[in-house]
DNA sequence: ATTGCAATGTTATATTATAATGAAAAATAA
DNA sequence: TTATTTTTCATTATAATATAACATTGCAAT
């Protein structure tokens, strides 16, 4: 199998390891490109990984003043526009929100799971995915270059609870 | 081919016909539905069809009040709800914008195409992909219910003038 | 006529995102 | 080191997208 995996984040799935790995892969990325993960941008990345659901801005901006600082909107985009650059983090378009990137931040066309109940996003690869597309869009004489694959829906644990 | 079929919109095509087919769906669905294709919604569909490529919600109001009308937001996010509503136009999510329906209206899952150059938008219906879909959502063990498929690239004819 | 309902109008405001400018900090060069 | 340049971050204002809340109109059923 050279697509996706069982990736839907479970209740009980242990959260500090995405976490953590998520940190290293981040430091490990910044050093291999010479970018710098300064205190404000590694707060950041903190903050849309409290969870697998996306965040807004705003409200990455609301956590990050949550003991009184007074940062303003531009320094929030321009931090998740050099996470999203790096390829960090992701953007739900459908959602107009933010969501840590699951897998090795090299250039990769991610197709994301999102749970209408729970909020949660699972990030997938399939290549059958990706080689449909490509097919469909050769029919219509279409180069791709973006894709965006968000599918709402339901993840398992939120169905088996009706 | 059960899938899609090679409808990019030329830079040549005949786009009244686009237009006066799309006006029969549309009248065609709601005399089937009992719903009221008021002057309104005419002509908020008929500023969608323009062109193939899609058009924000601000965009439609300044064309509807371009000769003194007065209409304020509400009345265009309304009307674009009814038309989404019953499958008269799609919101690209990606741009935040609409663009008219080109197949029957009945409930469907789109992939649409969105050439960067000129903007146009090609929207496509491909089992493959919506099998390929199906299958890495089983592995994820999560039920599919709204797919958002936005393929950004070029178009044919944009990367054949480079 | 009166009631009920769908459609539209109106005002205000919420939410998401960027422009423009400058100060501070860090890296690089001299 | 000091000077120079570049990157990062701060600040103020504003643009662009979307909705809440409530009023009015028009039309159909009783
Ligand atoms: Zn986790
Ligand atoms: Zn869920
Ligand atoms: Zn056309
Ligand atoms: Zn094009």
């Amino acid at each position: 199998m050279t697509s996706s995996d069982k990736n839907f984040p479970g209740r009980d799935h242990d959260h500090g390891v995405c976490i953590e790995s998520a940190f290293e892969r981040a430091e490990a990325l910044c050093r291999e490109r010479g970018a710098k993960l300064t205190p404000l941008r590694r707060r950041v990345l903190e903050i849309i990984w409290e969870s697998h659901a996306p965040l807004g801005a705003y409200d990455v901006l609301q956590r990050m003043n949550a003991e009184g600082e007074r940062n303003a909107p531009p320094t929030v985009y321009r931090t998740l526009d050099f996470l999203l650059k790096h390829g960090l983090i992701h953007r739900i378009e459908s959602m107009n929100a933010f969501v840590g990137c699951a897998m090795s931040a090299d250039a990769h066309r991610a197709l994301f799971f999102i749970c209408r109940d729970c909020g949660n996003v699972a990030e997938t690869h399939s290549e059958a995915i990706g080689e449909a597309i490509e097919a469909s869009a050769t029919r219509a004489g279409f180069l791709v270059e973006t894709p965006v694959m968000e599918i709402s829906g339901r993840c398992q644990e939120c169905y088996d609870d009706e």
